[in-house]
DNA sequence: CTCGATCCCTGGACGC
DNA sequence: TGCGTCCAGGGATCGA
């Protein structure tokens, strides 16, 4: 569950403690989700964290040359995607192991960073040089640094649903469930709603649906739906704010409709069906059903 | 290109 | 209390 602005809020917060910290160690439990674990266990130990940020819905923790080395692998960075219930977080090396720990970073400074993640939907890997640079090559824009005309040209002659596009992390990257819904809401748009059906108006309201959403997320530090906590243990609140996702059947904020549920693009989707008209398809679709109830 | 189905995995909700 | 069952959901992959 955690998107662009819960992965923004640790990503920040790693920033702020463990930045300019040294790896010692590395300690792995379960593997799965790890590309190369021998490369990443063996890679880590004597690197300094750099900087940590954000790309998409991961976490790039940049890395330092290890010491002796001619670092002839060009840039090196750990990439660590949360899945759905992924967290990554300093604690004192005294304090004991949570269940599902799968890997342990003893930090220069006492401390340990450590990855927990029940579900292991997550994913992490060390990567350097070309290989860092394909993997980041595949993602899409960053909603929060794209310009009208760029995400109108990723869009507006696509024939997919608008709901498949915001959610395909080759187009924009970042974006998942919770602030695909939460945008088409304010922007008024069906997420079953072909792409290429839209118009400038209706993409433009989008656009800035979306940037405006994300950013009032983050300032909210992400929303805290299950079991969301940021690298300091703090839930977000921007669950507070949502006008769409996980309100089924509650009142629409603007014009008390109740909210409604459907599959789009294989994810849960919830939306207003009055502010935001089902397309012509949908309604194809329910005529059909008609039919078939009244034979 | 676009879609749906399937798999991965565990905890939480729910029914009995 | 304790089972069993179902479901969520990002992403990879495969076939239609």
């Amino acid at each position: 569950m955690p998107e662009l602005p819960e992965v923004e809020t640790v990503a920040r917060g790693l920033q702020r403690s463990v930045a300019g910290q040294k790896i010692l160690s590395v300690a792995l439990g379960k593997t799965d989700f790890i590309d190369n674990p021998d490369v990443l266990e063996s890679e880590l130990s004597g690197r300094n964290v750099v900087r940590v940020e954000r790309y998409g819905k991961f976490m790039l923790l940049w890395l330092s040359a290890r010491q002796g080395s001619n670092n002839s692998g060009g840039e090196a960075a750990l990439l660590v995607h949360l899945g759905m219930t992924g967290m990554l977080v300093p604690r004192p090396a005294a304090e004991p192991h949570v269940k599902h720990t799968h890997v342990v970073m003893q930090l220069g400074d006492g401390r340990e960073l450590r990855y927990i993640d029940p579900r292991r939907f997550g994913r992490m890997a060390f990567l350097e040089g070309e290989t860092l640079a394909e993997e980041l090559g595949r993602f899409g824009l960053d909603p929060l640094e794209m310009r009208l005309e760029q995400f109108s040209a990723r869009i507006h002659q696509r024939s997919a649903r608008i709901k498949a596009l915001l959610l395909d992390q080759r187009v924009f990257r970042g974006v998942g469930n919770i602030y695909a819904d939460e945008s088409l809401w304010k922007a008024k748009i069906h997420p079953a709603q072909l792409a290429r059906r839209l118009k400038p108006e209706q993409l433009q309201k989008l656009y800035a649906a979306l940037q405006s959403v994300l950013q009032k997320a983050i300032l909210l530090r992400g929303s805290s739906i299950s079991d969301f906590l940021d690298a300091e243990g703090m839930p977000g609140e921007y669950q507070q704010h949502h006008r769409a996702y996980g309100r089924e059947g509650k009142p629409c904020f603007r014009c008390k409709t109740p909210i409604r549920r459907a599959m789009v693009a294989g994810r849960s989707s919830y939306f207003c069906p009055n502010c935001q008209p089902p397309p012509r398809s949908e309604k194809k679709k329910k005529r059909m059903a008609q039919k078939r109830r009244t034979r």
